[in-house]
DNA sequence: GACCAGGTCAGAC
DNA sequence: GTCTGACATGGT
């Protein structure tokens, strides 16, 4: 298979988008040079001037999944002009984190990937993802360096135990992610493949698909916040971590320690259905600022 | 060695 | 309803 190759959207950087905390799985290879796997296959993806580089992908491929996995289609310089509009404050993020899209990814990964999450650094986060994947999913991607995994579907986990999953190092998190198994495979989708999860929750209000998703236990508003942001489509989702707290606290309320649903109330009626590309140049920018109590 | 990390839950007021 | 400590593990 050969390469297929485009222009750069101006809006766009590799680097930014996989880096700024959005996605764990997917490994740099060189600067603007990554391997990542989703939706069951793995990418070898460069960014080199003004070009995207995909590596052995066919013209199929990149339609099918990896123009809507980049979000490629969508007008980001429009986004930025009416968040700017609603909030010239966001000038210093927009700025620093021009090139981020948010990705579109897999539902089941995403739910996981978040419960992990929780109260864990980024470079851990990446690494559980990783051991989960090499050992409960199928081989994607072989150089000379590394092995990439898919992560495993549903069913490959349906029989994983709680011990099974304490011995990848999830700690207390380990009966969440069994909950979330379970329950994933408990509901009545027509299946468990992508595009059922998503039939299933685009029927839903940004209200409903919270209550579905905080029934699962280990999952609560920040969590799936970030499920409904990163992998449904609900770009008005504001999650709210540590990092948000702290920039929105420094930048909005005079550096005062506020309440979490106090700072979603003020970011719904700012960034109106625009929430979650606000909240990403933020969190990105807070956390490159490495921004602590003031 | 203390302190923190893309939080959440249960139990105490 | 709101507040607090516990929870595993690894990085700084």
């Amino acid at each position: 298979m050969s390469d297929f190759v485009i222009k750069r959207p101006i809006d766009f950087d590799l680097e930014q988008t996989l880096e700024c905390g959005q996605c764990f799985h997917f490994e740099k290879i060189a600067e603007q040079d990554y391997v990542l796997t989703a939706y069951n296959r793995a990418l070898h993806i460069a960014q080199k001037d003004d070009e995207l580089v995909f590596y052995n992908t066919d013209k199929s491929d990149f339609d099918n999944i990896w123009k809507m996995y980049f979000d490629l289609d969508r007008d980001y310089e429009a986004i930025k002009k009416e968040l700017l509009k609603a909030d010239p404050k966001l000038a210093e993020a927009i700025e620093a984190k021009w090139g981020v899209h948010l990705l579109n990814q897999s539902f089941f990964e995403t739910l996981i990937s978040f419960i992990i999450s929780q109260n864990k650094q980024i470079p851990h986060i990446k690494k559980i993802v990783a051991d989960i994947s090499a050992k409960y999913g199928d081989l994607l991607y072989e150089d000379s360096s590394r092995k990439l995994y898919a992560f495993p579907s549903p069913k490959q986990l349906e029989n994983v135990t709680v011990e099974d999953l304490k011995e990848l190092k999830t700690g207390f998190r380990a009966p969440y992610i069994k909950d979330a198994i379970d329950r994933v495979l408990a509901l009545e989708f027509s299946g468990t493949d992508e595009a059922s999860f998503r039939a299933f929750f685009d029927k839903l209000s940004p209200e409903e698909t919270i209550a579905e998703l905080t029934k699962i236990k280990g999952v609560g508003l920040k969590v799936a916040s970030c499920v409904s942001l990163f992998a449904l489509n609900k770009r008005e989702a504001f999650p709210i971590d540590v990092w948000i707290k702290r920039i929105m606290e420094a930048k909005y309320f005079d550096g005062k320690d506020t309440k979490i649903p106090v700072i979603e109330k003020f970011a719904k009626e700012k960034y109106k259905d625009l929430g979650g590309y606000a909240q990403q140049y933020l969190f990105y920018y807070a956390r490159s600022l490495k921004i602590n109590k003031l």
